[in-house]
RNA sequence: GUCCCCAUCGUCUAGUCAGGUCCAGGACACCGGCCUUUCACGCCGGCAACACCGGUUCAAAUCCGGUUGGGGACGCCA
């Protein structure tokens, strides 16, 4: 395996090439998105390339089903990369020649300290709360007793020599600026396993290599893992990427996201199924740590492409506002908003689509909504859109307009009908009315409710919301006008007429 | 414990690099009003923050030092 890519000059120096490297340990976290959404964005505005390499090299926890949930959550976001999926641990045979060459060139030394050991140091210092770092034991074993000690049959680990030198390692990071680390304060860290499986730190720095990667866009939590990447670059003789760190999402207790400890409502997959679009979870995400510098907070595709920029990253971790079991919001509150933004402004034949299966699986789903009851369709779900949040609310909430069996609300049902018996005969009234009509426009069916009203005495509202809750089966909705309008003569008449079975049943 | 990083309304943030135009702007949430048959949308208004102490300066959210608080990293995990 020839080692001289290592230090191959990338001959098109301007092309920008990211990466995302997530490792396949669980379902695509929001974290993990914002992330990947960040690489894609600066990759898209500077014409550049994004790579996906999925870190496996944790064979104990990588599984083959999270693979494919990080792949559908990141299709489904339209985050699309250029090249790959492809897998660290095909590159193997790259990661040792790469820690042969550091063997080689008195960058790395092979320590045959044992993990027991070294671990019961490490508990040592931490009970008696001190400093605990790698002693140094076989960083200057000579040849012969290095070849001893294999010959003996001693597993060893290989470790990174980090230069015995007063300085820092220092590098401009384009969020948090110029990050410097002292040489004493780096420890020899291991880059191979006893096993001769490589390591992390080695393996990632060997691949950016490989791939040509130009600017490295991750987690803050990989701030620190920086200095130590930069002295494996140095050692391979590589060029030194561009580092930016985002700042990470915590949640109210201040405390990392993470599967474990907040469940479903960090996976992007929880949203996909709770009806949100894709782009309103991105627009909401994105500005969890960057803003555009002006007031603006909606963004188009094209749009975010071009305001983003690392200058507008927050250096300041933020904060995820969720609350469980809060009964109005079921995750942070400004994700909702956003979506439901998107809900009532974008066209409404996008929503049609996206909603088609919904209906279907709530069983009421009608072919014709495609072909001839398509203007009608759109019609009725631009009518009600305006107060829903997520796509599911169209075959929930919205359930009264697309069938005939649709739950009553218990507080309408009080207030709307129950404080008014008189509703009992005053609907087929008005049933009757509706049904003379030889034109059921909006404007006609006011003219009569209104009318009737009058006749009855009473106040118009009385008629017309007791009328929506036995069409709408809801304390609230659009106009009534519109909606008599919408589902129809036939229907509304009909509704109308079967007021009684709201009151206690047959006795009509 | 050691090292690194961070600190503006409840939350996301603008303003900090180039000190005065900021008794701090926007958004979400919340509260009130308008519209109205209801709820929402929309519009109008309100509540609400520069962590603390000291220094530099005519002037500090902004610069410097310290304190406190928070986060991250310190694995033969990624």
């Amino acid at each position: 395996m020839p080692v001289d890519f290592f230090t191959k000059e990338s001959t098109m120096s301007e092309e920008v090439i990211v990466r995302f490297p997530p490792s396949p340990t669980g379902y695509l976290h929001i974290g993990g998105a914002r992330t990947a959404i960040y690489n894609w964005l600066f990759a898209k505005k500077h014409g550049g390339k994004m790579i996906l390499r999925i870190e496996d090299t944790d064979a104990e926890r990588s599984t083959e089903e999270s693979i494919q949930g990080i792949l559908d959550g990141l299709a489904w976001l339209g985050i699309t990369f250029d090249q790959g999926p492809y897998f660290q641990t095909e590159f193997t045979s790259q990661h040792m020649a790469a820690a042969e060459k550091l063997l080689a060139t008195n960058h790395a030394y092979k320590c045959f300290c044992t993990k027991e050991d070294l671990e019961a140091k490490r508990e040592t210092a931490a009970t008696d709360k001190g400093d605990y770092k790698y002693n140094q034991a076989c960083r200057n074993l000579s040849p012969e007793q290095v070849a001893a000690k294999e010959k003996a049959g001693l597993p060893y680990v290989i470790r990174f020599k980090v230069p015995d030198q007063q300085d820092t390692v220092r590098f401009e990071d384009k969020v948090y600026g110029r990050i410097e680390r002292a040489y004493v304060d780096i420890e020899d860290f291991v880059i191979v396993r006893s096993n001769g499986k490589p390591l992390y730190l080695l393996c990632n720095v060997v691949d950016d290599i490989r791939d040509r990667i130009t600017h490295v866009i991750r987690g803050q939590d990989g701030l620190a893992n920086t200095p130590r990447q930069i002295l494996i670059y140095e050692a391979l003789g590589a060029k030194i990427p561009v580092f930016a760190h985002m700042p990470l999402t915590l949640d109210l207790n201040k405390a990392k996201i993470s599967k474990r400890s907040h469940g479903e409502i960090v996976a992007v997959h929880f949203y996909r199924e709770h009806g949100f679009l894709p782009w309103a979870l991105i627009n909401f995400l994105v500005l969890l740590g960057w803003s555009s510098g002006d007031d603006r907070e909606i963004f188009s595709q094209e749009e975010l492409i071009q305001a983003f920029s690392f200058e507008g990253v927050n250096r300041s971790n933020s904060i995820f506002n969720y609350r469980k079991g809060d009964p109005k919001f079921f995750t942070d509150p400004k994700a909702i908003n956003i979506n439901a933004h998107y809900l009532r402004s974008m066209p409404i034949a996008e929503i049609a689509a996206l909603i088609k299966d919904d209906f279907a699986a709530e069983g009421i789903w009608n072919p014709l909504y495609e072909s001839t009851q398509r203007e009608w369709f759109l019609q009725t779900l631009d009518l009600i859109r305006s107060r829903f949040h997520t796509l599911q609310d169209f075959a929930r909430q919205g359930r009264a307009y697309f069938a005939d069996d649709f739950p009553i609300e218990e507080r309408a049902l009080e207030k709307n009908l129950n404080k008014t018996p008189e509703l009992k005969s005053w609907l087929p009234l008005l049933a009757a009315r509706f049904a003379a009509l030889p034109d059921f426009s909006r404007e006609n069916t006011e003219t009569a409710a209104r009318q009737l009203a009058e006749e009855l005495s009473v106040k118009p509202g009385t008629l017309i919301n007791g009328a929506r809750t036995v069409i709408t089966g809801q304390l609230a909705g659009p106009s009534m006008f519109e909606v008599f309008e919408v589902i129809g003569k036939e229907r509304v008449v009909t509704r109308l007429e079967q007021v009684g079975r709201f009151f206690g049943g047959a006795d009509l």
